[in-house]
DNA sequence: GATGAATGAGCCTTCATTCAT
DNA sequence: TATGAATGAAGGCTCATTCAT
């Protein structure tokens, strides 16, 4: 039974995230990718089928982990009573946000993968799929709390699509512009807080 | 001593536009462009240098046309009084962001060229160029109306620039999303807005 | 000291078979053959030493067996008394014919592997094998029935090793273009008829 | 006005030419062809597209140049009498057959290519192109001379079909083997002939 | 100035075969 | 004996750029 020679795969993993982070998926060349580790470029096939594949490799485990984890927040927030929903936060929860940041700063090079490097590979369009998640939390917590947001004309489908997608763009702007985790941090919860005032004119739940 | 023949490099610029917008600046074929262009690749170097400088001819002038149009918008508002700035607008004035969109829309394949399909090309950065200004504009605003904002601390340079860059970023996501020009007014209107309601707790000026 | 398991040569060599058909031999991928049989591609290395080897041991026992059957059928011909040859069948019999196609259209993929698939593996003058014996077949027939086709010159071996060839060839476009066997029969029965004609005229044997 | 250097698709068309003899279709290696014309592997595409244009660059003229020749002949034929027709010959005219060896044998080499080397490329099914035309031309004859062989159920379009296959690749038996000019005469000759008795049959002209 | 053939490195991928386990 | 990962050469092809004409 032939094993996968150890450390390979690892070495592997890091030369690729050094190349695709240098020079983006298209341009990266598994030629010096495997030379970097240490292989030859059949290993790259055997252990990841595909350039595709060693890039789905490097980036996948952290961008489902962290649609995993958004839905089970959603999930979670679901559950809680509607009043505990609205004592609880507004909109986002001072909390989950810090852990938002957390988790995306703990894979770090992963995440700056798929926002600044994934061009070619299918890859670019994960920040939908958060934001597709959070309209869904968000449309439930509008008719739950009585807004008349919707019927008001206040809020459409589509704004509150490109306020979303913004917000989390707004988010991930701390990964492309190589914040630190500090200053990640402020900024996220100042750009909360900012929203939280657009959304309160929005929602118009206080008394 | 020839003349360059004259179309030619005209040509050559809409065939560019047509392939780096469909492939991106770097899968885009010289030899396509040429070919679809009736010319030889040799007049692409003769007429732009290099595959950055025909991708650079072709975004370029709307760029720095942008930027220019926003700086001379910046120089004439500052030229009003403070009296007359605190009238005018709290922060960004309607007429003016009518004309920025119809400004980008009257060239929105240039802006598309830059916003999706620059990588590789070291033009990615025009946006920061475009936050710059509007932060120098921003800042004088804010000292000449006498807020408080950055001496209570409520804002900082770091902050204020993230959030000017959101607010860019989405407002290009009009083109990035390929919107109608009517959608667009309506989107940039509704994010401006949402905006003012973030930067009047911020700024506090208005009693 | 581990026995080859059993059932997997025969795996090996349905799914050989299927990708040497579908691909022909240069095409073909031993890890593609593998892979379906459920193996890995050493034990083919293991159980048939080669590429071509596991090409031979699919092809040759029918190819060994129909040149085998030929030369039976030759050798029981041949004790027959002159007599009895030339009342059983000018040429070619009958009988024989049936069972020729009989015996190729039971193993028709093999004999389609190598009429067809088999460039590249060194395999393709089987037809040469078994016109080498037919001719010594005929000739020794020529001498026997005291035909003066050789001595007039209207026969000369080159050209009678054109004629079987060209004969065995025309059999096997049954193979080559997918006839039934119901076609077979009457083509190679038609093909046989025209050619005794041609023979005919050469041995001039009948009164 | 760049010209294509001068020379240079000759020595490509050689060395193309000795490569898929050599190794087939499939097995050619573009690089090795270059290297040998001291070319560069690109200018093989600048000039041929592909290496499937390679090999039709090298194999289409004479190809080509056969069927139209075949063409012409039967149009002549056609526009003889039928009482010339018939005078002239039974079915194929002597000189015309040498006429083909001859043209065949003049390009040797490329109807090699296609009878043996074509594996992969599409170009297998050259002798079909023949057949179909000889066969029009067959099917003309036996209708204008008045023959019964369709009519009394002695020929049959498939049986046709076959015969004329066999006797085409009967005729490109020659070069298969690498005969020489001489051979190849004698041989066609005698397989004219020699069919010529099998049609006689079917076609009962003749008093 | 314009041409476009030539360059040759580089791309991703596949392959038969080997050999440590 | 069986495995299948590793090898590394080779495959066809594309590219931006150069340069003789």
């Amino acid at each position: 039974m032939a094993k996968l020679r150890e450390g390979v795969s690892d070495r592997l993993l890091d030369c690729a995230r050094e190349e695709f982070l240098a020079k983006g998926y298209e341009e990266a060349s598994l030629r010096e990718i495997a030379q970097n580790a240490g292989t030859s470029t059949g290993s790259i096939y055997t252990r990841f089928k595909d350039k595709a594949g060693l890039f789905d490799a490097l980036v996948s485990p952290s961008v489902q982990g962290l649609l995993a984890w958004f839905r089970g927040e959603e999930e979670a927030f679901r559950h809680l009573s509607s009043c505990e929903q609205a004592l609880q936060a507004y909109t986002y929860g001072e909390k989950r946000f810090s852990q938002f940041v957390d988790y995306v700063y703990d894979r770090f090079d992963d995440f700056r993968l798929v926002l600044c490097c994934s061009q070619g590979s299918g890859y670019m369009d994960f920040i939908e799929e958060l934001v597709k998640t959070d309209m869904e939390y968000t449309r439930r917590f509008i008719q739950e709390t009585g807004s008349d947001a919707f019927t008001s004309g206040r809020l459409e489908d589509d704004f509150m699509h490109m306020l979303t997608s913004a917000f989390y763009s707004g988010i991930f702007e701390t990964v492309v512009h190589n914040m630190s985790r500090q200053k990640a941090y402020g900024y996220v919860g100042r750009l909360r807080r900012f929203y939280i005032c657009g959304w309160k004119d929005i929602l118009r739940i206080s008394p």
